[in-house]
This record gives structure tokens, sequence and C-alpha cells, in this order.
RNA sequence: CGGGAUGUAGCGCAGUCCGGUAGCGUGCUUCGUUCGGGACGAAGAGGUCGCAGGUUCGAAUCCUGUCAUCCCGACCA
């Protein structure tokens, strides 16, 4: 591992390249666009797995599986969703390989699939074709069902976490009566996501809609959280989608009410992915390395010893021996780091690198005075605590650091949050200040398209409850009834 | 997909212009001294120069193709 990272200040994209590979959370693979998580990245998002998996089981939903090829003639059922994906598609077309008698292994082009299969970019195809066979009376609905699941969109540009060429999530997919159902249930799953982004990740998010530009291919409406970056950009973090019966309609699933009146079902579909690892990482972390939640990290407490000779570090084991079992029956995950081939301030700074929230040092000093040094790596200030007392101390610590990082992140986004009022304004705050604008827009995708051309920054969403105040649109001058937020975005 | 850059030891790089069989830092191994913020000394190991062709007596170096990564653009949850 080498020294040093660079500055956000200095670059804040090779900063995060080189964040993500040396907090060996990812590195890039043999594939394109592809990443492999590495194990000390892959229990992050177990965690946060496990964290939403719970919540989705509070609000009755079940995990199912469904498959990752979708028959290419499913996509075309409905216009706009075939629209919204088509570019990005990984097509299967041929189902075996031969060796072409040169030594050379080729597609064996006899093997042609009869219909290609598209690998799911997302699964509401596939998934409103088997409920098809699952729905016929109100009694069926609402069916509430997530999947963990990979999918693959083939993008031109990836970064790691941020936007991969696969990329891991969950979906959630529901089906109900009716129309009301389904928006609740929409707007209940952005809660949740919300939820789970400010109290796991300690990052605030603002809940919004998105416009018609932004909106998911083939909803009616997209609801969103989007949440701040260190470097002023806007990262959406998750999405809601209220489908209306547009998926019912294309694969015909339709129900008999209490009533007997024959009806298409109406969806929702929502997600989250191994992005939510970007928006943790760029929100919280510093120039010495990651800052994680307490909550997501997968160490919490790290004890260093500090000895020069067998007999310290003995007398030292023999305490921590004793620490670590009080530790673990508050829930707390501890490392002891006895290793004798690095030395402490080696140990030290491979730690804050990784986001460990709290590092203990004890020394022969600390033995004699029944003490302990404990770092926090958010603040990175050290107390020296006595033993007595120690395990509520870092029990309180760990919830302090969650706390924290939520306030300093909440704080960051406020003071990086402007109101303008012209055009020239909202030019001059996007390039010298970044973060989100709140401005008047007249309400029409094409203004929304001007501003992205002329500034790259887009209407990142409109906020849920948002004030109605009467204005008028800064580009256009034509009346507007609210303002919406702009942000350049990831 | 277009423009630019890069690919040489685990990692970071020099060497490429001007062809002659590869070097620096760090990391790694062993031993010793160290150990409260990335230790020091000594001795060692480690490279099909991204991959595939071509030119040449000889290629990391020149030519062609290809793959990957980074930056800019286009595209996009």
């Amino acid at each position: 591992m080498s020294k040093g990272l660079t500055s956000r200040n200095d670059d804040y994209s090779q900063w995060y390249n080189e964040l993500v590979t040396k907090a060996d959370l990812a590195e890039h693979s043999a594939v394109r666009g592809c990443m492999v998580i590495k194990p000390y990245g892959y229990t992050i998002w177990e965690k946060m797995q496990a964290a939403l998996d719970t919540m989705f089981k509070d609000t009755g939903h079940s995990n199912a599986y469904f498959p990752l090829f979708i028959p290419k003639s499913f996509f075309s059922k409905e216009a706009s969703h075939v629209e919204g994906f088509a570019t990005e598609c990984a097509v299967v077309t041929h189902y075996r390989l031969k060796n072409d008698g040169a030594g050379n292994i080729v597609v064996d082009e006899e093997a042609k699939l009869e219909e290609e299969l598209i690998v799911r970019p997302t699964s509401e195809t596939i998934i409103w074709n088997t409920y098809r066979g699952w729905i016929q009376s109100y009694r069926d609905l609402p069916i509430l069902v997530n999947q963990w699941a990979n999918v693959v969109r083939w993008e031109m540009r990836t970064r790691l976490f941020l936007r991969t060429a696969e990329f891991l999530w969950q979906e959630g997919h529901t089906a109900h009566a009716t129309e009301q159902e389904a928006i609740e249930e929409a707007e209940r799953m952005l809660e949740v996501y919300a939820d789970f982004a400010e109290n796991w990740l300690a990052v605030p998010v603002i809940r919004g809609k998105k416009t018609a530009n932004e909106r998911f291919a083939g909803a009616l409406e997209t609801y969103c959280i989007e949440a701040l970056m260190q470097d002023g950009k806007a990262l959406q973090a998750g999405t809601s989608h209220f489908l209306g019966q547009n998926f019912a309609k294309a694969f015909d699933v339709k129900f008999t009410s209490k009533e007997g009146v024959l009806d298409y079902v109406w969806a929702t579909s929502w997600g989250v992915s191994t992005r939510l690892m970007g928006a943790l990482i760029m929100a919280h972390s510093d120039d010495s390395g990651l800052v994680l939640p307490p909550k997501l990290a997968p160490v919490q407490v790290v004890i260093v010893p500090i000895y020069k000779n067998d007999d310290e570090l003995n007398r030292i084991s023999t305490y921590v021996d004793g620490l670590i079992p009080e530790l673990k029956a508050k829930g707390i995950s501890v490392k002891y780091d006895d290793r004798d081939t690095q030395r402490p301030g080696f140990k030290f700074a491979e730690y804050e690198l990784k986001g460990v929230p709290v590092r203990l040092a004890i020394g022969s000093r600390d033995m004699d005075n029944g003490t302990v040094e404990v770092a926090r790596r958010d603040t990175r200030e050290k107390v020296t605590v006595a033993q007595n007392g120690l395990v509520a101390h870092i029990e309180q610590l760990l919830v302090d650091i969650q706390q924290n990082i939520y306030q300093k992140a909440l704080q960051f986004r406020t003071e990086n949050t402007t109101e303008v009022n012209s055009y020239d304004e909202f030019k001059r705050v996007l390039d010298e200040k970044g973060g989100f604008i709140s401005a008047h827009w007249d309400g029409t995708p094409e203004t929304e398209k001007q501003i992205k051309e002329e500034t790259k920054a887009t209407i990142r969403c409109i906020p849920l409850n948002n004030k109605q105040e009467a204005g008028v649109c800064m580009v256009t001058g034509k009346p507007s009834t609210q303002r919406v937020l702009f942000a350049r975005a990831y």
C-alpha cells in the first residue's frame, strides 16, 4: 500500500478512485466497465442489504427471484420502456462455442437462438409477464415482491460503484387493485429509502418527484431521494416508481374486483443499488481515507497495542482478551490488531484509510494508569479514558459518531443549497459554488432541456411538500408556482 | 461511440524521440535493532515491458491491429 491519497481539492475524481481501491472496497476487473467488489467493500454492502431487507419485510414484502435473461419480444411490449433501455442492453444470441479447427474457440453460428435474450437491465417485463399468471381476482392482490439481483446496463462511461456495466441492486415490484394503493406504496418505499439513507448511511436526502424528462422509462411518476456530495454534485440515491397500468396493459394483467368489474392491475417498482456505496464514500470521507458510519462499518472498533517487548504485549493482551467479550456483548464489532509485523503508526494510518470509526491504543503507560487512548475517526480527536467505564464510553461514542457525520453532511448541504432568482445568478452559483440551486422554472421540458444544454445542470427533483410561492421562470420569465432543485449530477 | 492520454516487478514511475536483452522508489522475504502517528541497517527474491501480428541480425523502443484504464464530449439511472 503506497502512502498518501490525492487530496479532494487537488483532484476529486482521482481522490475517489484512489480511495475506493486503496481502502480495499473494489477494483477494476478484466471486463470493461465491470468491477470486483472486494471483501471489505462487500461486507459494507451486506450490511446495507441486511438493514434494507429487514425494512422491506417490515413493510410486508417478500423476496423472490426472476431470471437473468429476458426474451427480446418482452421488451417491445411497453413502448417508452424499450425506448429508455434499448441503447444499453447486452444481448445473448448464441448458446454454444466450438473449436474452429485452428485451435481457436469461436461462436458456433449454427447454435443461434431462435429468440434472442436480453440480459436484464431491470425486470419489469419478465415480472409482469409472470404476474399475469398469478393474478385473477382482487383476492390475489396486493403482490409485494422484492428481488436482490444483478443487472446489466451497457454504459459508455463507467466509474467504480457510481456507474458500472453490471451492478447489484434490489428491485421491488408490486401489484395493486387501486391507483391510490399503488401511489401510497411508491411513496411508502421512498420513505423507507430516505429513512435508510439518513439513519444508516448518515446521508441527508431530499425527497422529491422527477420531472417528465428524468422519469423512469415506463413510469407515470418517479419519486427519488437526492443526496449532495462533497464536491457539490448531486447523486440520485434511490428511486420509487408509480407505473400506473402501463405494464399491466402491456402484459395483459387483469383482475376482477369485488364488484365483479374486470380491470388492469396497478403497479410500482423501486430500487437502490451498489451506487449507495458511492454515496457513502463521497458524503463523509476525507483526505486521510474513508469515514464510515458505525452502523455500516465492517469493524467498529480496532484495538492497537503499543509495546516494546513480549512482556508488555502479554500484559496488554490479557486486558484486551477481557475487553473484547464485553464489547461484543453490546453488539460492537471489534478487531484486535496484535500483528508484530507492523508498527503502531502504520496501523493508525491504515485504519484511518479504511474508515474504522473508533480506535483504541493501549500501551504500558495506559496499563499503569488504568486508561486507554480512544480516537474517533470522524473528528480525529483523541482522548484518554479510564478503563473503568470504557465499554459504556465506546457505546455512546459510536452513537455520537453516527449522529455527527449526519449533522456534518446536513450542514454541508444546507450551506450548499442556494436560492437564485435570475439565470445569470444561477450560472454564477453553479460554477463558483455548486451544490443544490433552488429556482423557479416554467414547468416545460423545453426549458429544462435548454438549461441542461447550456449549463449541464439538471432538475434533480421537485421536493415533496414543496412550498408554493408565486414567481417567474428564471429563463423564460413565465409564471411559476414553486421552486425546483437544480444541480450538476453524477 | 468521437477526441486526448496511459499501459514496464504487488503498487507508483523512469527508460520509448535516437532499436543492442531493463532500472528507480515503495512494497515483499530473511536477520538484527526498533515500537505512544506511515521505523532503520544489512542481505535477498521478484518483470512473457497489456495482448497479437509485422519490420529487423536484434524490439519495452519502429509499424499494424486489439484489449483495458483515466480525462473531455455524446449517451445514460
